[in-house]
DNA sequence: AGTCAATTAATATTCGAATATTTTTCTTCC
DNA sequence: GGAAGAAAAATATTCGAATATTAATTGACT
């Protein structure tokens, strides 16, 4: 029987505010490009899409400033991060020196139980289509999850906690990029035999050759666009 | 004349917001250590700090949220991020890692003029004490902003960005403990010394010396604070 | 005394209205 | 027609009150 205390709370009580709520679905949204870049965020907007208060959806807003998946300009309001191909550039040298790092830190600590974290990993991804549909790319959950999964069981050994939280801040940065890609060479992509080779090299103990496929893994997304001949806003993000 | 229109404007058209403003003051309070490491940050007592409502307060303190130098749990509200031993360790250690990368770029493409910034960056900074008393240490905000722009000189060069900006932001993090490294080590520390070896290693052209000059100078606050045997929080930080 | 539940107080979160600012539209004048 | 400026509309920001949740206090029972 509910006392008359419980009566009173909502069914949030001891859980997530709306705001963090806003932003797990605003950020998702603007991952998946659900939300495009650009795509101006009006308030009045959100507060339907979300069916929400203003305040939450600004509290939501605020906490992607930093992520840099939304901008920003005081009395103006916000927008989704523009994309372009020098960021593009910009944030693939970036993943490559810091994923590096993690790399060689992961695999100069290495144990068994790392070791066999990936071999589990892997197994898991490759057993999951990549789209969700087989004629052409679809988002699947799924994949993006496992996928998340096997590369942070790669670089999750290499005991710092910041270096690991801004390889997955890129990552997510990287992941409208990835949608792109995926869509443009889908089925041509052999992401499986990317994420073999991974695999094998980091198992084997062979430090510069799994650096090496980790470099070309990443630069892949990079080349599949920029090779792709599709034009990307040059010069600066649209702020 | 003022016209109808601007008579109705208040002082900061065109500029920031008040939550801008906030975010601004409270970050430069929790660097400074105006506001302790771990001190709850409740709506009412910072309303009451800076006098404003409560929507500006929490708009900059998400925005401060992803920056790591604020905490928060749902339902529970904000406080003011620990600080710890282990912290200590990790951040320097991504410092040395992070910025050793954006040494040897910016070295890697040196010029004339970049070679000239950071002489006259030390310049300047070389001529500013580094406390605002001679007798004991005490914040000298002319000296920091010197200091940030000398480190920047030289890491500036490194063409990314996004390296340039995690560098800043991982000083920002750092500066709580340097301020705590100062207070311990007034006046025997010759920061002045440390700053000529980096700068004349840089110009000479010698990158590996460069590096571990740069290296020694970043752990010395990790060994200042480690080896004064003053005790700080250790294992996981109070969230 | 000690534990548990209920009440109260304190605090965090959210809403909707009020205000400020920017953007657009509509004049007016050259 | 086109530029400059004022009115109007749309939007962003901020406030203060209302609500929900947690933390502290009280009181009953063992």
């Amino acid at each position: 029987m509910p006392t008359k205390k419980n009566m009173k709370r909502d069914s949030r009580a001891g859980g997530p505010t709306i705001a963090t709520s806003v932003y797990d679905r605003l950020r998702a949204d603007i991952i998946v490009g659900a939300l495009e870049p650009g795509h101006r965020l009006g308030t009045d907007q959100l507060r339907g899409r979300y069916d929400v208060g203003i305040s939450p959806v600004r509290e939501a807003l605020n906490r992607l400033l930093a992520e840099k998946l939304v901008c920003f300009e005081d009395q103006k309001g916000f927008h989704v991060a523009g994309i372009g191909e020098e960021d593009l550039y910009d944030l693939i040298r970036m993943r490559c020196w810091t994923e590096e790092i993690a790399l060689r830190e992961s695999i100069a600590q290495a144990t068994p139980e790392w070791e066999e974290s990936i071999l589990i990993a892997y197994h898991r991804l490759s057993r999951t289509p990549r789209s969700a549909q087989s004629e052409k790319f679809e988002f699947n959950p799924e994949w993006e999850v496992l996928h998340r999964e096997f590369h942070t069981a790669f670089l999750g050994n290499c005991g710092s906690p910041r270096l690991l939280a801004h390889c997955e801040l890129l990552a997510d940065q990287s992941k409208r990029y990835r949608q792109l890609a995926a869509s443009l060479s889908y089925p041509t992509r052999t992401e499986r035999d990317e994420h073999k080779t991974l695999m094998d090299t980091a198992l084997s103990g062979d430090v510069e050759a799994a650096v090496a496929a980790h470099h070309a893994h990443l630069r892949m997304t990079l080349e599949i666009i920029i090779g792709s001949g599709l034009s990307l806003p040059t010069g600066k993000i649209a702020v």
